[in-house]
DNA sequence: TTGTATGCGTTATCAC
DNA sequence: GTGATAACGCATACAA
């Protein structure tokens, strides 16, 4: 039962004594056949358990119905509900994902850009490397026809379909918000700069202070402040300054705002009366914290739906000129107890 | 520069003078080619941006780099760390993924264990959905001589390769852990009976039960309890019992764990003085909250590893007669506030 | 070591 | 409406 062979359409053309190229016209569906053959190939399809060699076909074809994605990590949260979104789309449409991640190495990216390249996908969507280099491998994707999509961490000065959060504005939102709870001193736990979401996200919180006449402190920018434990380091630092924040925008993630209200619960600084907090991302622990954290929401299911869409209504349709277009999706705050100084009713 | 023909290894050989057949045994890199033209051939590949169309490498070979992965949902903490797991491994040997999700829907489950049929991966690695049906396509798949690997949730009469958790063992675990708390009326949320792993579950916690000399009381066993709110849902029951519960094992997820926390909270009973609380899954939001929850770790990247290594190691090698083997995974049971009526410390 | 010939399973282009 | 045949790009058995 291990290595047999798979029935293909010369079987069953063979058991009709019919000719190979009417099966295959029968069970494509769509060309010349009488409706008693293809019923009958049908038929005898069915019995002989036949299935569609996509390899061949694809071959044969000179394209593929699969899309490469290519993400940092997989069980990340905000990437595998975009997966998520891109599946249920594409499921739709017929067409599989390759799903591969980087690790958040470049050099890893690279090999993966490259066996999606082999695989003649039809599409690559990618979210860039935290160590991306340059974007030569992308170029790379471009040059054999394939379709590129870049989404969230993007190769700026690569002209390219994008599918963006607008991380500055929502950034701004989040620190005007803290401002207006009457924060005076806001530190920003930052990531790697070399990324556009980041730079944007400084921006943002940037543009913000200079909005409301807020002085821009170099010494209340924590430049690598990722992760939880990060978080941690930094938010030490921070509350032993002699002129220590009293609030903290995490613009890296929630996972880095974790770490700070951890630190403040042990330090035994007050959140949010002492020490307001925002995250980013709308993890779901967000919620369930005490007290709970303020956050932004990027839709990332459906962030993942409207990248997919984006190829099948503005890509793949050869009729249009793939005009590469910018997608820009507003993320929303999410105002939680971790900022609401002034109120009394929590919801936590 | 859209739709420009790739460069072949027939251009290879053109350029060189050279025959095709060369221009492969040098790329394969294994067989007789001389030092010089092999050289030669490697250097011209990259000038010209060679890159090996896999579709026409595995059409020919008669076999497909690349493993089919079918889960209920791809961002699903549990189901996308095993991913993670598995691409670990997997990227490591050369070969890729395909990942689809069911959706908990069988229909669907179908179509994708068809796809990937169709798309001759070498194996499919598949956790069923929550409206199993039967196997039928599942031995389609054996059929077709494709490997299967089972995992988590399986079609128990069908003999394949299994990587399980021993969830009846975690789930006598915990319940023995609640029992030795002192709690002594605890009860039981269970997921749809159709799958192994909820029936496995009741049956650790039964036997618990027993081995303790404690009753099995029916009304303490809620059988649609999967999710936070239907979680929420049976705890108010459960509570407004005359004889209500002292302890409450959620089988089914943490989510449902955190439904009963939340109505606990509100409901101003004591967790866990007045009521012991214990999940299944070790979400990263068991750790934080209030009090933390106890719960059951699955090893989930490590076991996408383990399944990964089983079909590189057991199953690919020809040379073995590949028998099908059940591996069991210990989940490990984390104790946290939750259920620590007794001590003093509490981590939270 | 290199070249020749053939086939993997399908679809497309001819004829008839 | 159906059949014959070539071709997609690559790998391999065989001959040279």
């Amino acid at each position: 039962m291990k290595n047999q062979k798979r029935t293909t359409i010369y079987d069953i053309a063979k058991k009709l004594n019919l000719n190979a190229s009417s099966v295959s016209r029968a069970l494509s569906n769509n060309s010349n056949v009488s409706e008693a053959t293809r019923k009958l190939i049908l038929k005898t399809a069915k019995e002989l358990n036949y299935k569609q060699n996509s390899l061949a076909s694809n071959l044969r074809k000179g394209h593929n119905q699969t899309i490469g994605v290519i993400v940092p990590r997989i069980n990340q949260n905000f990437f595998s509900n975009i997966i998520a979104g891109l599946e249920e789309v594409t499921y739709q449409k017929g067409y599989n994902l390759i799903i591969c991640q980087s690790n958040e190495s470049y050099a890893r990216e690279v090999k993966c850009v490259n066996t999606l390249i082999n695989q003649h996908v039809s599409c690559i969507i990618i979210s860039v490397s935290a160590d991306f280099e340059d974007d030569s491998h992308l170029k790379n994707v471009i040059d054999q026809g394939i379709q590129l999509i870049q989404f969230d961490r993007v190769a700026d000065n690569l002209e390219t379909f994008k599918v963006l959060n607008d991380n500055e504005q929502a950034s701004m939102e989040a620190v005007s918000h803290l401002i207006e709870q009457g924060y005076k001193r806001i530190a920003l736990l930052e990531g790697p700069q070399n990324l556009n979401i980041f730079k944007q996200r400084r921006e943002g919180y940037i543009a913000a202070l200079k909005k409301h006449d807020f002085e821009v402190l170099p010494e209340l920018m924590i430049e690598n402040a990722w992760t939880k434990e990060l978080g941690a380091v930094a938010t030490r630092k921070l509350l032993s300054l002699p002129n220590p924040p009293d609030a903290i925008f995490a613009s890296t993630s929630d996972f880095s705002a974790l770490g700070v209200l951890e630190v403040a619960n042990k330090m035994g600084v007050v959140v949010p009366d002492e020490l307001g907090i925002c995250g980013y991302s709308n993890e779901s622990f967000t919620e369930i914290t005490t007290p709970s954290i303020t956050t932004i929401d990027q839709y990332s299911v459906s962030m993942g739906k409207t990248i997919a869409n984006l190829f099948f209504q503005e890509i793949k349709p050869e009729s249009k000129d793939a005009v590469p277009k910018i997608v820009s999706i507003k993320p929303k705050l999410i105002i939680r107890s971790s900022t609401l100084k002034n109120k009394k009713s929590r919801e936590t």
